[in-house]
DNA sequence: CTGATTAGTCAGCAT
DNA sequence: ATGCTGACTAATCAG
């Protein structure tokens, strides 16, 4: 991709472009960018129309050099921006998908049990000794204590409810 | 440190630029740029020492317009790849999150349900028996079963099943 | 050398 | 005038 060699170097010639060695009003362009309209006619009184000409372009390059070097940090910036929130929409969808998940899974042991329940109370209301083809493969076992109920509470599968079904 | 003095080009063009009346071996930019080495070459013969790095200069500078403007393509490119991706990761998130809120309505209802039929069960099952404050800690074990079972499947809460409870 | 990338420059647009 | 951005160039890096 990218050297990524940060040549911190630059003694002369790459980054830092110093202007060479200009006439009288040496001015350096840190000073020239940061001048504002007002103090650059100040230093402009006294100058060759041709003169003033080119200290105002050059400090429109400067300015435009400056301005690059904003636009291109704006654009990394955006780009990392765009792939944090990235990661955030995939963070998510994972913990959504793990709800989802867990839901699935407390949803089928729930409809289990309440078949299972459901059986049970079609056996007991139906008739409690039906002589016929009952009872061969589902147990069901009651466990019922009459005090308190305080359930319903984060249900694990470990049901201290008064039904519980296995197949 | 650059004069920009070497710009005799630049004539008119932003886009495409197409060098204007060259002399003799007229070589248009694209015929340049697409040309292998060995056809460079062939071409070469007969010029000047000076010539010849003047063109092979400028088959290098338009081989760099090219593949700068690959790198910008690239890089918008990318953004939208990124873009896309975020706008499909959003999808799944609310589809996600559509799941499991009608999921979780599905589940309280089920539990409201199977609370009910517990209510029903405990009160058939204690009251034929034991009028009284019996039966604080029983265990009721029922075996059960009958040929074929072929009711439970995706039991859809429109149950036509004997049993069936609202909250 | 070829291809990719960065910083600087300019043109052009918008404010 | 000021600020921004696309395109171009030169320099430099990577293979």
């Amino acid at each position: 991709m990218q050297g990524m060699t940060t040549h911190f170097k630059t003694s002369k010639a790459l980054k830092v472009k110093k202007e060479a060695g200009e006439n009288a009003p040496a001015l350096s362009d840190d000073e020239l960018v940061a001048m504002s309209v007002r103090e650059l006619n100040q230093h402009l009184r006294g100058l060759t129309k041709d003169d003033v000409v080119r200290l105002k372009q050059r400090r429109r390059t400067l300015k435009n050099r400056g301005y690059a070097a904003s636009c291109r940090i704006k654009r990394v910036t955006q780009k990392e921006e765009l792939e944090k929130q990235k990661i955030e929409l995939q963070h998510e969808v994972d913990k959504l998908a793990r709800e989802n998940a867990s839901m699935r899974l407390e949803l089928d042991a729930l409809r289990a049990k309440y078949e299972a329940l459901q059986c049970f109370a079609r056996t007991v209301t139906r008739g409690p000794l039906s002589p016929g083809k009952v009872a061969t493969t589902s147990v069901i076992t009651i466990v019922k204590s009459a005090k308190h109920n305080n359930n319903n509470n984060t249900n694990n599968n470990s049901s201290p409810t008064p039904f519980s079904a296995q197949s």
